[in-house]
DNA sequence: CAATCTATCAAACGTTCGTTTAGTTTTAAC
DNA sequence: GTTAAAACTAAACGAACGTTTGATAGATTG
């Protein structure tokens, strides 16, 4: 029988759904496109996921469910390998930044599809998509700065919460566009490499989650408009 | 005469399709919308930008013109008035945050268009987005990386270039978005006060800036997938 | 074998998209 | 006041969009 070994519609369409939105965020793709690649009927789209928002919920589900859990899975075997000692910030860093570099890693064959789909999703402007993404990422933000803040006791909570959106709009620039960077780079930054990424960030962002708290009385006179040209 | 002192129609499309991109993305935001908001007919955009992309290129050159044009002239003043001497690293994070923050603030009138649009338009998935962006901080990019480098020194090129990208990551991450870090942070964290991101951003990423070389071979193990659940 | 349910399909639905055209009004120059 | 260029508009274009429909096979069940 012909097509015995293919991989199921259902699949095919998701594969092809995750390509299409980290490729063209969720606007830009459309399901006649997706259709086209995963070889299936239009309309089948809608007997297994409902719209088009459904299936981009499913998209979803498929990457950041196994992903939640995984990140909640491994800070709690490192917490428990602690002994009930605080975790330093190399290793929450570590931590925060594993399984989705290894979720990129593990789809190397089609592309960094799904590498470049968190960090567009994160970033698309699209309402629906931002409330999908808060909520499937609350609880592992809560569970991280928890321990960020077990960490860095003398820290003041806001500098941590700043600190930490920082740590996070820079996870998802970077997968967002890998060949983005390596181009504006010259080749010098591989963001395909997760070891590159990973010791790099390490090194960054434990000395920035490690500094003395902002001092904010400081630089206010510069952001007045009174200086060089208005715009 | 009626309509003396309005803005005149060129302006308000711009206006109108600022506000449009930063909210929806270049593929989400519908000429039509825009135009209904500029109170134009739909044919001016045309008369006036040939195209949809024309209208976006208009917007990008309005708004990052003048910016990228604050970022050489700020660093040429800062470098003036070191004589000679190497700026530090807060100098330099400082002149690279101080221009796109009085942009912000300089538009609070119309619910900071602009702050999104620079953040949005950095993730924008559409090419012809990124290709005008790329080569209008070009310039503004090699200026500031040479200049960390004679802060730094010692730091290799790589790291240097991954910070760098690390640092563009967070700020655009920041601006793309402030109400919904707002809420994420339960508002502890208000990005729409310059004041706070530039002293967040200058106490986190000049330590960062500043931390040792990364080791790149320590932490390899943890990425190979014999370990937890394959995703 | 009839009945039923699941999976799949071609075709069309109505809407919205970016874009164009052809014509009208306004402005400015001589 | 005539003329020509510039500014503006209503209406439509074809294409693409997300979505629905009705029918057709194949498998499953009584």
């Amino acid at each position: 029988m012909p097509g015995a070994k293919q991989i199921d519609r259902k699949t095919r369409i998701l594969d092809a759904a995750e390509r299409a939105f980290a490729e063209y965020g969720f606007a830009g793709a459309s399901l006649r496109h997706i259709v086209l690649e995963a070889q299936v009927n239009l309309a089948t789209v809608y007997y297994y996921f409902e719209s088009k928002e459904g299936l981009m919920a499913a998209v979803f589900e498929r990457r950041f469910g196994p992903l939640r859990q995984e990140h909640l899975d491994l800070l709690a075997r490192r917490k428990r390998e602690a002994k009930g000692g605080v975790l330093s910030v190399e290793q929450i860093v570590e931590t925060m930044l594993v399984p989705p570099l290894r979720l990129a890693g593990a789809a190397s064959t089609k592309s960094h599809a799904n590498m470049r789909l968190i960090g567009r999703m994160v970033t698309d402007p699209n309402p629906q998509t931002q409330e999908l993404l808060r909520r499937q990422h609350e609880r592992v933000r809560a569970a991280f700065l928890e321990e960020l803040h077990r960490s860095l006791p003398d820290l003041p909570w806001p500098d941590l919460q700043w600190r930490f959106e920082f740590f996070w709009g820079a996870v998802a620039f970077i997968l967002c566009n890998p060949g983005k960077i390596e181009k504006s780079t010259r080749g010098v930054c591989n963001p395909a490499d997760p070891r590159l990424v990973l010791a790099q960030m390490k090194a960054c962002f434990a000395a920035g989650f490690r500094a003395p708290a902002a001092a904010v009385n400081e630089v206010s006179f510069l952001l007045s408009a009174n200086e060089t040209v208005a715009v």
